[in-house]
RNA sequence: GGAUGGGUGGCCGAGUGGUCGAAGGCGACGGUCUUGAAAACCGUUGACGUUUAACAGCGUCCGGGGGUUCGAAUCCCUCCCCAUCCGCCA
C-alpha cells in the first residue's frame, strides 16, 4: 500500500503509473473520502478533548446539580464521539480498500508497456544455448524414462498438477536445495526454514489476495490461515510490526519452503509437466533494508540468482519487468528465463526466478520500520526478495539442457557432491 | 483438548474506577565530578496521529475486539498469546 498523504499530494504522478501498470482506480471517490476523513480526524480530536475536560470537572464539582449538569454535558459529548468515530471507521475502511488497489510506483527506467511483451532483455548468462544434434526430449519425457518424475502418481494421488519425485529426482531436489543454501550463507544470508501456512493477515500485508475469485492461494477452511505461494509472504511477515534498530540493517534471510499456488485459470498455456504446478520446493531470498540500500539490493540479488544459474550451466537472459507486469508490490523486477529446449516447439525461455524491490509498500501494510538510535520517530524499511531456486523449474531447465543422444542427463557439476553421480541413466527395463 | 496462573513502556515491575502515559528499578543517552574511566549525583529517555514557521499544544495507545460508566490499565464479556501440570501425538 501507498502511503494516503503521498497518493494525495502526487496525485498525477500516482494516476500515471497506475495507468502504466493497467490498474484503474476510482480517484475521485478516494479524494472525496480522503477529504472527509481529514475533517473527522480533527473534529473528533476537538470533540474528545472538551469531554475529557468536562469529565475532569465533574469531580470537584460543587453540589449534585452542577455535578448532574456536568454528566450530562460529559455524556452528550461521548455520544457525539461515538457517532464521529463510527463515520470514521467506514470513511476509513472505504478508502483503504480503494488505497489497497494501487500498485506501488515503478522505477523510472521500468520498461512502459501493458504485458510481458514489453520486457526488455538486459542481459546474457554465460552459458550458451546447446545444439543438439539429436532429437529433443522435454522434461516430461525425460523424467519418466529417468525413472525420477511420476506425474501419473500425483495425479491419481492429488490431481493434476502435482507429482511425485523419485530416486535421482530426490537427490536433485535435494542438491539444488544444499547448493542453494550454501551459496546463500557464503553471501550472508541466515538461513530459515519457515512455515508453510500463514495468516490471512500476512499474505494480505506481503500483497496476496487469500480469498476471492481468482486467487493463486490455497486457504484452509475454518481457519485463518492458507499455504503459502512463497517463503516471501513467511519471511517478510516474520518481522511484522517490529522496530528494528538502524544498526540490524539489511537483514538477509533465504527460506527454505513449500508453494502451493491454484493456478486458477492459467491451465494450456505452455503448462506441461513440472512448469506450472500447484507445489513446488523454493529456496527464496528475503532483504529487509535501509531505503538507501535497496537498489544496491536488487542488483545483489540479482547477481546472486545469475551466478547460481551460471555455475549451474544453464543458459539464460534476464528481462526487466514491464509497468504492466510489475504485480501490486514491486518498484521494479527482475526475471532470470533459462532456456528449455523442450518446451513448445524448439525451445523456449521460461522464467526460473524473480527478484523485485517493494520498496516500503509491503513495508508499510507489515508495519515494519526502523530507528535511528538517538533520533525520534521511525521509517519503514524496505523490502526485497529474489528466488534463488524454484526446484520443479530448474529441474526442467537441468533436464532439458543437460541432456545427452541416449536419454540419460549429465548431473552440473556443481550438484554432483550431493547426487553422488556424474549421469543420470535412463531406466532399464528388464 | 482439560486445569491453573499470567499478559503494563527497551527490559524487570507497581498500580484504590477520576490530574496515570502510568510509581520504582535496570538499561540507554546527556551533564557534573575525573588526567581518563568507574562510582556517585543531576537530567533526559515510547509509538502513532493532528495543529504550528517554530516554541509548544491536543488526541489515541497498558495483548486484540466488544460492553458497563460522565469517566476504565483498574469492572464485565469474548478472542488471542505465554507459562506450568495432565491428556494426545511425530
Amino acid at each position: 500500500m501507498l502511503d494516503r498523504k503521498f497518493v494525495m499530494e502526487e496525485l498525477e504522478a500516482v494516476q500515471e503509473n497506475c495507468r502504466n501498470r493497467g490498474v484503474t482506480v476510482d480517484f475521485d471517490q478516494l479524494a472525496k473520502l480522503e477529504t472527509r476523513r481529514k475533517e473527522l480526524i480533527p473534529e473528533i480530536d476537538e470533540t474528545r478533548r472538551k469531554a475529557n475536560e468536562v469529565q475532569k470537572s465533574i469531580p470537584k464539582a460543587k453540589d449534585n446539580d452542577e455535578r448532574q449538569k456536568f454528566i450530562a454535558e460529559g455524556r452528550s459529548l461521548r455520544e457525539q464521539v461515538s457517532a464521529l468515530e463510527k463515520e470514521l471507521s467506514e470513511v476509513e475502511e472505504q478508502s483503504t480498500s480503494i488505497l489497497r488497489f494501487i500498485p506501488n510506483m515503478s522505477h523510472p527506467a521500468a520498461p512502459i508497456g501493458e504485458d510481458d511483451q514489453a520486457n526488455k532483455v538486459v542481459k546474457q548468462g554465460k552459458t550458451e544455448v546447446p545444439k543438439f544434434d539429436f532429437p529433443v526430449k522435454d522434461h516430461v519425457e525425460l523424467g519418466e524414462e529417468l525413472g525420477i518424475i511420476d506425474l501419473e502418481a500425483g495425479v491419481r494421488v492429488a490431481g493434476n498438477g502435482f507429482y511425485f519425485l523419485k530416486r535421482d529426482g530426490v537427490l536433485l531436489e535435494l542438491a539444488l536445495q544444499q547448493y542453494a543454501i550454501q551459496t546463500l550463507v557464503k553471501e550472508g544470508f541466515t538461513p530459515v526454514i519457515t512455515p508453510d501456512l500463514a495468516l490471512n493477515s500476512i499474505l494480505d500485508g506481503v500483497g496476496y489476495i487469500p480469498r476471492g475469485e481468482s486467487t493463486q492461494i490455497y486457504s484452509i477452511e475454518n481457519q485463518d490461515l492458507s499455504l503459502i505461494a512463497t517463503a516471501e509472504i513467511t519471511l517478510g511477515g516474520s518481522l511484522s510490526g517490529q522496530i528494528l534498530n538502524e544498526k540490524e540493517l539489511p537483514i538477509l534471510l533465504c527460506g527454505v519452503s513449500h508453494c502451493f499456488r491454484t493456478e486458477a485459470g492459467a491451465h494450456g498455456r505452455s503448462s506441461r509437466g513440472l512448469y506450472r504446478v500447484h507445489q513446488f520446493t523454493k529456496i527464496e531470498m528475503f532483504a529487509f533494508t535501509h531505503p538507501e540500500q535497496s537498489s544496491e539490493m536488487l542488483e545483489k540479488l540479482l547477481g546472486i540468482e545469475c551466478q547460481l544459474f551460471d555455475d549451474l550451466g544453464i543458459p539464460y537472459h534476464v528481462v526487466d519487468t514491464a509497468t504492466g507486469d510489475l504485480g501490486g508490490p514491486a518498484y521494479r523486477k527482475y526475471d532470470l528465463e533459462a532456456w528449455m529446449p523442450g518446451r513448445e516447439d524448439g525451445g523456449t525461455y521460461g522464467e526460473v526466478t524473480s527478484t523485485s524491490n517493494c520498496t516500503d509498500y509491503q513495508a508499510r501494510r507489515l508495519n515494519i520500520r526502523f530507528k535511528k538510535p538517538g533520533e525520534k520517530g521511525t521509517t519503514l524499511v524496505h523490502t526485497l526478495n529474489g528466488t534463488a531456486i524454484a526446484v520443479s523449474r530448474a529441474l526442467i531447465a537441468i533436464l532439458e539442457n543437460y541432456q545427452q543422444a541416449d536419454g540419460s542427463v549429465v548431473v552440473p557439476e556443481v550438484l554432483r557432491p550431493w547426487v553422488g553421480k556424474e549421469v543420470i541413466e535412463p531406466l532399464t527395463k528388464s
